[in-house]
DNA sequence: TTGCAGGGGTCAA
DNA sequence: TTGACCCCTGCA
C-alpha cells in the first residue's frame, strides 16, 4: 500500500518500506542524536520508542521495521524518522560548501529523528561532560527504575519514565542511575515538567531565539544542550549544537585556528542557514568516527 | 596494585 | 573568565 509516498508491504509482524532513500541505522542510530537504539548481532538496531519495542534494518533498499504494522507507520514512525523529508536535496542544498562534501559522503545515511522533547531534555542533561557509554547506561538505568517493562524477542526493555515518575520520585533514588552531579538537574527537571513551570510543548511554538532561552530556564541546560534538545526532538533545525567535536572539526576545517562558540555560531548560522542542524550532524559524525582533533 | 586524568558542559563566584 | 563537578574507565 502506499502510505505518503512510500510503498509499504506489511507482512508477519513487520513492514517493508520499498526503496527508501538517504537513510541507513548505522549513521542514523549511532550519529549521536539517540542514546537507545541498541546494535544487534545481525547488524539491525532494537530501541523501545513511544511505548514499543521495535527492530530496524536495512535489505538492500528497503528499510524493515520488525514488531510494527503499516498503521504504526503512518501514525508514528514516518514522523519520528522524518520521512516527510527530501534528504537528496538538504545535501544538495548544502554542496555548495566543499568542505562538507566529505562529511555527507560519509555520513550519507543520517536522518535527523523526531524524538521526544522530554527524553531529549533528560538525555542531554546527562550528556554533559560525559562519555556516551555512560550516558547511555544512566538512560538506560532510569527507564528500568521507572518506565515501564517490556519485552521483545524474548529480551526486557523499558519505556523512558514520564516527567511525573521522577519528580514524585525522592533524589536518592534519581541518583541511582549514576550520572552524579546532574542527578539533582534530572529530578529538579522532571518536577519543572510534571508542575507545569516549563511547557514543553509551548517550546514548539516559539522561534528558535526564545525556544532557546526557555529550555536553558531548566538546570543543567546550557547553549548546548539546549540546542540538542531541539535539534534532536526535530523542533528546530535553525540550531548549531556546538560541543568539543563540532568546534574542534570547525576550527580544523574552517577557521585554521582557534575560534570561540559566538564565531563559531556566526560563522554556522552566516553559511548554512535554516539547514545549519543538518550541517551540525554531518560534520559532528565525520569528526567523531575521524576523531578529528582528538 | 594504586593513582590520576579526562570526558557530547553547566554553574557559581 | 575560571574552577569544580559525579562517576568510572583507561592507562601509566
Amino acid at each position: 500500500m502506499n502510505i505518503a509516498g512510500y510503498d509499504v508491504v506489511e507482512g508477519k509482524g513487520e513492514i517493508i518500506i520499498k526503496g527508501v532513500q538517504d537513510f541507513h541505522p548505522v549513521h542514523t542510530f549511532e550519529c549521536g542524536q539517540s542514546f537507545r537504539w541498541i546494535r544487534q548481532q545481525d547488524g539491525s538496531h532494537t530501541g523501545a520508542v513511544d511505548g514499543r519495542v521495535v527492530n530496524v534494518s536495512l535489505a538492500g533498499e528497503d528499510m524493515v521495521v520488525k514488531n510494527a504494522s503499516a498503521e504504526d507507520f503512518k501514525s508514528f514512525w514516518l514522523g519520528y524518522f522524518d520521512m516527510g523529508r527530501d534528504y537528496a536535496s538538504v545535501k544538495k542544498n548544502l554542496g555548495f560548501d566543499p568542505v562538507l562534501i566529505e562529511p555527507m559522503k560519509f555520513g550519507w545515511g543520517i536522518r535527523l529523528l523526531r524524538q521526544d522533547i522530554w527524553e531529549m531534555l533528560i538525555s542531554f542533561i546527562i550528556s554533559a561532560n560525559n562519555m556516551i557509554p555512560r550516558i547511555m547506561k544512566s538512560v538506560d538505568r532510569l527507564s528500568e527504575m521507572y518506565g515501564r517493562r517490556l519485552e521483545y524477542g524474548g529480551k526486557f526493555f523499558y519505556t523512558f519514565p514520564a516527567a511525573e515518575e521522577l519528580a514524585e520520585s525522592d533524589i536518592e533514588r534519581v541518583a541511582e542511575c549514576r550520572a552524579g552531579f546532574r542527578c539533582k538537574y534530572i529530578h529538579e527537571a522532571a518536577r519543572m515538567v510534571a508542575e507545569g513551570r516549563v511547557d514543553l510543548c509551548a517550546v514548539r511554538e516559539m522561534d528558535t531565539r526564545s525556544a532557546r532561552k526557555e529550555l536553558q530556564r531548566v538546570p543543567g541546560v546550557g547553549p548546548k544542550v539546549a540546542d540538542c534538545i531541539l535539534l534532536y526532538s526535530g523542533t528546530k533545525y535553525d540550531v548549531f549544537p556546538t560541543d568539543v567535536w563540532v568546534k574542534r572539526v570547525m576550527e580544523e576545517l574552517y577557521f585554521k585556528r582557534e575560534a570561540s562558540m559566538k564565531e563559531i555560531l556566526d560563522f554556522a548560522t552566516d553559511r548554512f542557514g535554516n539547514l545549519m542542524g543538518f550541517a551540525q550532524q554531518y560534520l559532528f559524525y565525520y569528526a567523531r568516527e575521524h576523531r578529528i582533533g582528538a
